[in-house]
RNA sequence: GGUGGGGUGGCCGAGAGGUCGAAGGCAUCCGCCUUGAAAGCGGACGGCGGUCUCCCGCCCGGGGGUUCGAAUCCCUCCCCCACCGCCA
């Protein structure tokens, strides 16, 4: 969410911002006209209450000397009725900003590129080099099945469409790429891990950004009491919601690994095969609660840290940098991190590490003392993906696959699988 | 699922219809003292909002109610703790 303060000192700036990320600019006006009229009815409630409060003492006063006061209740009864009835508008009114409010995505960093989608993205880094392989590339899903890792086909009958049942070395291999990214992150990166519940009230959600416009990419359970997470972010993002947290702590930095559940409504047709899109998948999560004035080092370093990942395993990638067309709600700043994927010729998402600056914190309400002394403040919130599991399992078999079909596990991986080398 | 006890400022904790945004302590900050520090002494010290150095309003888990007036009484929801039941 973005201040309200804010875009009342600079609604120029904010309607410029928003319109980078297509958001019409009349809808800064309309806020503001909002924002104005509730303000107004604040001033005539707050005028009454205090006149009331005054009144009530004086009632207090005359009791304890023993006057008459029934002439002063009956005054103070009255003022009663015209307060509740200017609350009341004013409490619908600050509804309807606040809604307004949690609607409107986060400006864009100056540094982001102006772009309508993906097309306007601009590649950083390019990482290592496609595999030369001396053959036509197979694709994940096809090779995983032959190897009989993967099941796509026993995963419809159980569950439907978007699901995969891993088998053998492919569960083993899923497992293994979680405990070695944990490993990684906690003990060279730093990060402690943590191990969230999965399932959230929608409280956690609005903090996040998620609610209120994306429910429909979230899963709801027993009658919409609990949401399955969509991303670790969530749950870890708000361990620290409703919290003043001491300057010298920041940064936290936290590591998990999750299940993730999404719903994908819309997106039929996307991906269909193979398990790049699933309702249900597993990411070892990245998240920074750091100081307003080093957020953009720390997303540098935790995108650095996610890198690390697919370098460690001797994955080729690409690091772009989101233009505004296809950065998501809550992002200033996004950098995604695309792996070579050889059966289709492209680079694919396989981490998304983003600054928030303070428009999650604002939400949940995350703030830190300043040593220095004053009122608290925000803290930037980051995270990103270090890595998405499945994806990564996707881009092994495609990079290590050999002719015969079978598929040479990274160095790194193997103290986890008991030794083997092959898949 | 049942029974009982609780949710008050950064933390602990009093307060039980009126001058209570709330005693006291801890922590923190600023002075004094000191060669320096500790101790001691004095002072400051919650958050949010309002045309905001004054002033005013709101906030004692959330929401609603009673009342001229609610941290305090009533209803309801949430959460925590203890015990019982059930369960991995």
């Amino acid at each position: 969410m973005l201040s309200l303060q804010s875009i009342r000192d600079n609604p120029q700036a904010v309607a410029e911002g928003l319109a980078r990320k297509g958001v019409d600019p009349s809808e800064v006006e309309a806020l503001l006209a909002e924002d104005r009229r509730h303000r107004e009815l604040l001033r005539e409630a707050e005028a009454l209450k205090a006149e009331r409060n005054a009144r009530s003492k004086e009632i207090g006063r005359l009791k304890k000397a023993g006057g008459d006061t029934e002439a002063v209740q009956a005054e103070v009864r009255a003022l009663g009725e015209r307060i509740a009835a200017l609350d009341r508008e004013a409490a619908e009114r600050e509804a309807a900003l606040r809604d307004r409010l949690l609607r409107i995505p986060n400006l864009p960093h100056p540094s982001v590129p102006d772009g309508p989608d993906e097309t306007g993205n601009v590649v950083v880094k390019v990482w290592g080099e496609p595999p030369r392989l001396p053959f036509p590339p197979r694709a994940h899903d096809e090779l995983g099945a032959a190897l009989g890792i993967l099941d796509f086909e026993r995963a419809a009958k159980v569950s439907g469409a978007r699901f995969v049942v891993y088998r053998g070395a492919g569960a083993l291999l899923e497992r293994a790429l979680i405990a070695f990214m944990l490993d990684l992150h906690t003990s060279r990166h730093g990060y402690t891990e943590v191990l969230p519940p999965y399932l959230v009230k929608a409280e956690a959600l609005y903090g996040t950004g998620n609610l209120p416009k994306f429910e429909a990419d979230l899963f709801r359970v027993d009658g919409g009491a609990f949401y399955l997470i969509p991303t670790a972010e969530v749950p870890v993002t708000n361990l620290h919601r409703d919290e003043i947290l001491e300057e010298e702590a920041l940064p936290l930095s936290y590591c998990a690994f999750t299940p993730c559940f999404r719903s994908e409504a819309g997106s039929y047709g996307k991906d269909v095969k193979g398990m790049i899109r699933q309702h249900q998948f597993h990411k070892v999560e990245l998240v920074r609660f750091a100081h307003p004035d080093r957020s953009y080092e720390e997303l540098e370093r935790l995108t650095g840290d996610a890198e690390a990942v697919l370098e460690a395993l001797g994955l080729h990638y690409r690091r772009v940098l989101l233009c505004t067309g296809d950065m998501s709600f809550s992002s200033a700043k996004t950098y995604d991190l695309e792996v070579w994927l050889p059966s289709q010729g492209r680079y694919r998402e396989i981490s998304s590490c983003s600054n928030f600056e303070d428009f999650q914190a604002r939400r949940a309400n995350i703030r830190f003392r300043p040593q220095e002394g004053g009122k608290p403040r925000f803290v930037h919130t980051l995270n990103g993906s270090g890595l998405a599991v499945g994806r990564t399992v996707v881009a092994i078999l495609e990079q290590y696959q050999r002719e015969d079909g079978s598929v040479a596990l990274p160095e790194a991986l193997r103290p986890y699988c008991g030794g083997r080398d092959t898949l």
